[in-house]
DNA sequence: GCCAACGTTGGC
DNA sequence: GCCAACGTTGGC
């Protein structure tokens, strides 16, 4: 049984539209900058689904699904001086950061918004509707997953 | 642009 | 270990 997430991007950064258009539809997802965030990357295994969500988008939704293709490895992007994921504090010998490759699965054909998944029964406790949720790597109940993919099929 | 809700830093 | 100050996230 694979375990299910959701992972946060700015469009204006990556959006799943450039993830569409990457080599393989792969990518590595660098730049996770929160420990909590970052003991869910490592918690993921190859074959493990998770939710593309646009952050700071308008509107901002869930706008597809990835898979984990490769579990968590060091993010090297901590290393380059010149990278905005840059820190100081992480070492080849003792790297503090982490990342996954995901590939695309499913561009969803109608984004689902924030503001209607508030709406929906049995996602009441799903993190990303929390009250200042600001996690951007977070597991997903195996419920909530399949009610949102729902909600993703039935917007043809 | 505002601001609530965090997470981090650092003095003590 | 406490907590004030500061920085960041992200909806609105």
């Amino acid at each position: 049984m694979p375990a299910y997430w959701l992972l946060k991007s700015e469009p204006s950064t990556f959006s799943i539209d450039d993830l569409a258009g990457s080599p393989h539809r792969t990518t590595c997802w660098e730049g996770v900058r929160n420990y909590q965030a970052r003991n869910f990357l490592k918690a993921m295994a190859v074959g493990d689904l998770a939710f593309f969500y646009h952050s700071q988008a308008d509107p901002p939704a869930i706008v597809g699904v990835v898979e984990v293709v490769r579990a968590a490895y060091p993010d090297h992007f901590a290393w380059r001086r010149h990278s905005v994921y840059f820190d100081e504090k992480s070492s080849k010998q003792n790297p503090r950061w982490v990342m996954v490759d995901v590939r695309l699965r499913k561009t969803f054909r109608e984004p689902l918004p924030l503001e209607q998944l508030r709406t929906v029964n049995g996602l009441e406790e799903m993190e990303l509707l929390r009250k200042g949720s600001r996690l951007s790597v977070q597991p997903v109940r195996e419920r909530e997953w399949e009610i949102v993919l729902g909600l993703s099929q039935a917007v043809r």
